[in-house]
DNA sequence: TTGAAAGCGCTAACAC
DNA sequence: GTGTTAGCGCTTTCAA
């Protein structure tokens, strides 16, 4: 076992500089009270001597941890990862938490914690006491965990919900998902086309509901009938793929339709396939999410993309502004996706 | 701010099993001179107060810091994520490496790196001084960057390198690129090819090296000519793009490719079908990596798999027994991948 | 086998 | 504006 030691700490910042500790941390801090010229001279001994403070030693003095706690559900991500099946919210979740992070030298750790267990406040509580995390950022089903929000409430941590309805102007973050669903239905109708269907997704997911409502107001306010236009999936591909089986052997056959996510839209594009329908000749479809592998289906996907990196960035930036105390924006923040028009809609058959 | 201070201490725990301080530490750390009896009630004081201990107080009296650190490539890492074409790579890291790691009571911190910049040390410098890792997990080409090993062997932390050559026994890993190529190469034999091109990658990574040598020694090995059927690329889509025309257009066209990615297979495989080719009726096709997205492309390739997850796993598994002082394992740790059979291959068109 | 004391690197609180 | 002091939670001495 080797005893590592820090080889350059505030006191030899301090030496060098002729100054106190308690100065060269003011200058870490960027706190006030520090003339320019100290300032500068402080600053010129860390660059001299390539000096970084030790987060370890930071968090144990009572200050900031500089860890950001990214919480995602063991089981679903397990499997997901598992199945590879080309959805990419994990990278997509790193790479823009770890990139924010490192803009304001925090580190983001992952996490994954049991939602359905008794022990997610075990798991969690030792997370806390282990890692002292400056923020949480929590996705579903998670964010809507009254065990986790409890918790974190009452540890004093900050957190972020990503995908979960806003509560007493805590930190929450959307897509914007009923918006988004309302723009497929517009692009759908402009293209000509009256029997939207909808695939919807599981309930335990808020945005479920969102982008439902979405599709629903859309279709209402365009005056259109929805009546045996709606079915609900789970997610996963063989719910979807059950789901356009009732919807596209109904007495409305639509002639586009909506998924809640990518794998359900495979799917309906694999029954149409099956039904002797061609995808966007007889059948135009939507999905959400947009990950890689909608663009290598046949044909590519015409979807909602989700701007998951972004949107975690920016509960990355959100908690770091909490941590500091300044003025947070009104919730929930909406980091808006888009409509990525491919080969999956057009107008549809005459008749 | 808010001054968040440790719950429950190793103090609380003491006084609640009505033992010093250093006896809990002891059992926390599984050392030895704690009579069972003893360690009975202190384990049972740290079940009911559920105390977890504080990585950064450990860290801080000079201990481990129970961080690994995982180190990518900045450009290559952003690029590959901004390009979204389903490499999933920092997916099967991340999970591989943080599965293992919380096994171990450990977390795993992904961090980029400029490998090309002069401030490679700095950077990693800074990261060492402020995270203080147990371990660092090195990918290509950073594993092979002697600014980074010889700056971690100074700072006396141990480091895992992944597909790198061995040196001087340290820690390092590989899947067994070279055991890989041939196993393609037999696969090909097998079916009845005997003009079997192959497309290497980027000179950069040593792998290119392993995985070429394998074809060639296969190759010869069966007797089989070889001249004019090896081209390189550098692992980008483009760049098999034009080895495969060169491939195909040469006085020796292949029956059979193998690529040495996914990429660079999915655009041999466009080459194919652009000059009337038919996969795999007139050309059969391999590749490497198995990235999520071979299964969406027509055909469905056939790929060599690279165990990523495990092969992270691995390293992590290595970096703790090392910090244990624990004997390790001879050097390279092999963990092979193995042949996916999809629809990318066939016996070649008689001729 | 157990305990007491010192100190890791840093910041909060208070003095000057 | 700047320095001093105390202490965060833990492990490593060293003493009993």
């Amino acid at each position: 076992m080797v005893r590592r030691r820090q080889s350059v700490t505030i006191k030899h910042v301090a030496a060098d500089a002729g100054v106190s500790l308690q100065t060269v941390s003011r200058v870490i801090n960027s706190e006030a009270n520090v003339r320019p010229e100290m300032k500068a001279r402080v600053q010129a001994s860390i660059d001299k001597l390539g000096y970084v403070p030790s987060i370890a030693a930071q968090r144990m003095s009572g200050s900031k941890s500089y860890l950001i706690l990214a919480l995602n559900d063991r089981e679903r991500t397990i499997e997901a990862w598992k199945a590879r099946e080309g959805n990419d919210w994990v990278d997509q979740m790193l790479m823009g938490g770890m990139l924010m992070c490192a803009e304001h030298g925090y580190r983001l750790i992952f996490e994954l914690v049991d939602t359905h267990d008794d022990n997610v406040q075990r798991e969690l509580k030792a997370a806390i006491a282990a890692l002292q995390p400056d923020g949480v950022i929590l996705t579903p089903p998670h964010a809507d965990n009254p065990l986790i929000t409890d918790l974190l409430t009452a540890h004093r941590i900050p957190f972020a919900r990503i995908g979960a309805e806003t509560r007493d102007g805590a930190i929450a973050l959307t897509m914007g998902d009923d918006r988004l669903a309302a723009l497929a239905v517009r692009h759908l109708i402009a293209k000509g086309h009256e029997r939207i269907g909808f695939i919807a997704g599981s309930r335990e997911y808020a945005l479920s509901g969102w982008r439902k409502r979405g599709w629903l107001e859309a279709m209402t306010a365009a005056g259109l009938a929805t009546d045996g236009l709606c079915e609900r999936g789970d997610f996963s591909y063989d719910s979807g793929e059950a789901a356009a089986r009732r919807l596209l052997s109904g007495k409305v056959r639509p002639t586009a339709i909506i998924a809640s996510n990518d794998q359900m839209a495979m799917a309906t594009n694999a029954v149409a396939h099956e039904l002797g329908m061609r995808v966007p000749g007889d059948l135009s479809l939507i999905s959400f999410d947009n990950t890689p592998v909608v663009r290598f289906v046949q044909p590519p996907l015409t979807a909602i993309e989700q701007p998951v990196a972004d949107t975690v960035a920016k509960a990355v930036e959100l908690l770091i502004m909490a941590n500091r105390g300044e003025p947070l924006p009104p919730m929930p923040v909406v980091i808006e996706g888009s409509l990525i028009e491919r080969d999956s809609v057009a107008a549809p058959r005459r008749g």
